[in-house]
RNA sequence: AGGCGCGUGGCUCAGUGGUAGAGCGCUUCCUUGACACGGAAGAGGUCGGUGGUUCAAUUCCACCCGCGCCUACCA
């Protein structure tokens, strides 16, 4: 299942991560052969949605009660037309290769039907209530939010000090609070019951400041005596701390404010102020009375709605809630015994901790947006009835449909999409599709939504569809800035997908972020990243246009034999088969980071690098040359649907003007490790020619030989084999290293004026007296003996450590002796060549 | 308050109980007939700090410092 993109716009940068990483694994599954849905859906997003069109409204300088609610629904429909096909357009920008002919939306009729099954369901079975409780409220959004919804932060606030005074005229008591307005609400002031200080005031009243009301002063042990004074104002109405000790003391509730946070007629005087504008009225008041005893310094931690950031006000109000716990027993048993799995594992213990102390849902919303609770209220005798269809007439009195009214509240946003996995799929219908795709096989969305989301849908899940909804969830980071700041469109760093499309391509994003996907990270996305993909792209385009303008009638790869090929051949072909297990290993283990990286290097650094270049030497060779095309043709088609998951577009461009098989490179075969096809022998002597080249190249570019200059190069090989070995690949090394003559010789023919370098146990010499800087040979010979010493000291002091020699194990030990081995004979052949220039240079 | 994670070359980040890697950036050179969005060769790191375990620690453990994030009913 997609995590369906909310209607409230675009898609943002978000989703182009998460789905790219799906689509990989799609593509990916698909080519290999499996039955594979990808099941693309939208979501309706309440309370963001709802907000969308109420700006848009407010532009017309309407609010959505000038329309009124069937009128604003209708609204909100066109404006999910609109919003929800710019999406799924946008999806198919992507290359995302969902089943279209499956598309749903979590307010369409099947899904609301899934919705309302689910409802009365729950309620049949007890765990849906209703009821007065103290929920988060936005005054902004004028709605009840889950405790999910809101965001708490720490800000800079005040501890204010005020005196209640006693009745009878004595000092009274001290109590701190953040929020001194709330105080019109206080019902009591409670202290802790073996509390000194305040014992004696125990069941006597005190006054209220401002509005001079008579409250008690009562004894509860969740006081802290630590805190402030160790007295605390009681503001049930107000509060959920202090809801709950109210319901404890059988304390009166107060409401002192509406549902947009503005006093009412409860605040005597402050009746009609906003709750912040209070606050500063009455703290002047007080002061102004000397019922302020001091002001301190606080940190507060404020909620702030999810939506619109309002800060959220406790409010008493009557919701709906379904309780949790029954819920998640079995989600976490699902957990526990590994029938559900985390990819970073590190979020198990997350969800565990989350399941452990979960608490109930207000799933109720004052929304005109959204799935209408099906519940009926009988407006003859108040009979309620939760019904999956409107029920004809009231069950308790008889009383018609036309007394019907229903719920007006709709459900959380998250409450449909909770039940996603299986609502799409046709539950409660046993559909053949629900049959055939639960569970899932995998679930993959950012972690940002764990408990929104896949937490609910592996509760809900567990509950209705009879099984977990899929064994595997991978969350992945969120997108920041290319200096890993969060991205925001207050910060205005943050980014629209689709422009980096216009600009780089579908396939350059999705391979950076593909790339960008280390398991556990935020990916940080910038321009060089971007631009630095886009050049790969640019470079397999290159080289596959290349292969093309040299392949013509050129035969079939699958019709060559390989075996006899020469050593690059054989390399190239070992290569593909590595990089071919190592993508799989990746893709397992969702190691996305890890396929593109590998793919990246496979093709720049080893296929063009150095094989095409390779090649170029061997197309002249009338044996050689169609043997070589064969092998590019076979490498590259391979390398190509090994990258399609990642960058179909190119792959699939390039693919159809090569030879082959099938329609579509999406549905062509995902090539598979080939252990036999590894070719350990031709990977280590071709590393050996490489190494060979390079140290010519190297002594090149560092005494800066004129470029066009061919340069003479020979080998002193006292050994047979290595003599043999080069002698077998000169041709190879001249061509690489564009070199005029290549000798090798057994013994070396001394000659004043040489450069010398030790490499691969043979000796490099270059004449090229007079064309060097024998200053800079010497720095960098000196450089080179420093460098060796130092690892050779190291070396030798862990080979004298007779701890080491006895506890490591032997072929770390035996590799720290051959290594030494080695670097005596290069320092010897460096030390020489110094020498020798000593000399030169007088 | 609790939990999780991070601190590796200029930047953004991988990685590993036994000679440190990538991309970009940087330096030098090269317009050779796929590609200058290119090629070749380089420079650059006491792997946050302090202890401990180990023959051996950037890698494991503890603590500390700095930075994120999540969860939380301390007024």
């Amino acid at each position: 299942m997609i995590p369906p993109p909310n209607v409230t716009g675009s898609l943002h940068i978000g989703h182009a991560f998460t789905l790219t990483l799906q689509d990989v694994i799609v593509r990916w599954k698909r080519m290999s052969g499996l039955d594979t849905l990808w099941l693309p859906g939208l979501d309706h997003a309440g309370i963001a949605t709802q907000m969308v069109v109420e700006r848009q409204l407010a532009k017309e300088g309407k609010r959505k009660e000038d329309l009124g609610r069937e009128e604003f629904e209708a609204r909100v429909w066109r404006w999910k037309e609109e919003s929800g096909g710019k999406i799924l357009k946008q999806l198919r920008i992507m290359g995302y290769s969902l089943d279209w002919t499956r598309e749903r939306f979590t307010m369409d009729p099947g899904m609301s039907r899934a919705v309302r099954e689910v409802f009365v369901r729950l309620w049949e079975q007890g765990l849906i209530y209703r009821g007065y409780y103290i929920v988060n409220w936005c005054p902004r959004c004028v709605t009840a939010l889950s405790d999910l919804e809101v965001e708490t932060e720490t800000e800079a606030g005040s501890l204010w000090y005020i005196r209640y005074p006693e009745k009878a005229g004595g000092p009274g008591i001290v109590v701190a609070t953040t929020r001194p307005e709330t105080l019109l609400g206080d019902t009591a002031v409670a202290v802790h019951p073996d509390d000194e200080r305040h014992r004696h005031l125990i069941g006597r009243p005190v006054l209220l400041p401002v509005l001079g009301r008579e409250i008690p002063v009562v004894a509860d042990e969740f006081v802290d005596p630590k805190f402030g004074t160790g007295a605390v104002k009681i503001t049930p109405a107000h509060d959920p701390n202090d809801f709950a000790a109210g319901q404890r003391l059988g304390l009166p509730s107060i409401t002192i404010m509406d549902e947009r946070a503005v006093l009412n007629e409860n605040a005597g005087p402050y009746q009609g102020q906003d709750r912040f504008e209070a606050r500063k009225g009455i703290v002047a008041q007080l002061e102004k009375e000397g019922l302020l005893v001091k002001t301190e310094p606080h940190a507060v931690p404020l909620g702030h709605c999810q939506r619109c950031g309002t800060i959220v006000e406790p409010r008493l109000s009557r919701q709906w809630f379904v309780k949790m716990a029954p819920l998640a027993a079995p989600a976490l048993a699902a957990g526990e015994d590994g029938r559900i799995r985390f990819v970073p594992e590190s979020w198990t213990k997350t969800y565990f901790e989350w399941m452990r102390n979960i608490r109930d849902w207000c799933i109720s919303r004052q929304l005109w947006w959204g799935h209408r609770i099906p519940a009926w209220t009988c407006a003859k005798c108040e009979e309620m009835t939760v019904a999956r269809e409107a029920p004809a007439k009231c069950p308790k009195c008889g009383a018609g449909p036309a007394d019907l009214r229903q719920e007006t509240d709709v459900l959380d946003t998250w409450f449909s999409s909770g039940l996603f996995p299986f609502s799409t799929l046709g539950w409660p219908d046993q559909t053949t599709d629900l049959a055939r795709y639960y569970p899932n096989d995998v679930m993959m969305t950012g972690y940002d939504i764990l408990f929104f989301w896949v937490a609910r849908m592996i509760m809900l899940g567990m509950r209705f569809a009879g099984d977990i909804p899929f064994p595997v969830v991978f969350l992945n980071g969120l997108v920041r800035d290319e200096h890993g700041k969060k991205m925001s469109k207050t910060r205005g760093n943050d980014v629209d997908p689709l422009d980096l499309v216009a600009r780089h391509g579908v396939d350059a994003v999705r391979l950076t972020l593909t790339a960008l996907a280390a398991p556990g990270t935020n990916p940080a996305l910038g321009e060089p990243r971007l631009a630095g993909y886009r050049a790969f792209i640019n470079k397999l385009w290159n080289a596959s246009r290349f292969l093309l303008m040299n392949l013509e009638g050129g035969p079939r790869a699958a019709s060559y034999d390989f075996s006899s090929l020469p050593l690059p051949g054989r390399w190239i072909l070992s290569r593909q088969q590595d990089v071919a297990r190592r993508v799989d290993e990746a893709l397992r283990e969702f190691r996305f980071d890890q396929a593109a990286g590998d793919l990246y290097h496979f093709v720049w650094d080893e296929f063009c690098d150095w094989y095409i270049e390779i090649a170029k030497l061997y197309f002249p060779d009338p044996v050689e040359g169609p043997r070589t095309r064969a092998v590019l043709l076979e490498v590259l088609e391979k390398t190509l649907r090994l990258l399609h998951p990642v960058i179909p577009y190119v792959t699939e461009e390039i693919w159809q003007r090569l030879p082959h098989e099938g329609p579509s490179i999406m549905v062509a075969p995902f090539p598979r490790p080939e252990p036999g096809k590894s070719d350990v022998e031709a990977e280590a002597a071709m590393e050996r020619v490489m190494r060979l080249v390079t140290a010519i190249r190297t002594l090149r570019a560092t005494y800066e030989v004129d470029r066009k200059r061919r340069i003479d190069v020979t080998v002193v090989a006292p050994a047979a084999a290595d003599a043999g070995f080069i002698r077998a690949h000169a041709a190879l090394v001249r061509h690489l290293a564009g070199l005029g003559a290549f000798e090798v010789m057994a013994v070396a023919v001394e000659q004043p004026g040489t450069l010398r370098q030790p490499v691969e146990g043979v000796e490099l010499r270059v004449a090229m007296a007079g064309l060097f800087d024998v200053a800079a040979e010497k720095g960098r010979l000196a450089r080179e003996l420093a460098k060796i010493d130092e690892e050779l000291g190291s070396l030798r002091r862990k080979l004298e450590n007779p701890q080491f020699v006895e506890r490591a194990k032997p072929e770390v030990v035996a590799q720290a002796r051959q290594r030494v081995d080695e670097l005596e004979a290069k320092r010897a052949k460096v030390a020489a060549t110094l020498r020798e220039l000593e000399g030169l240079a007088t």
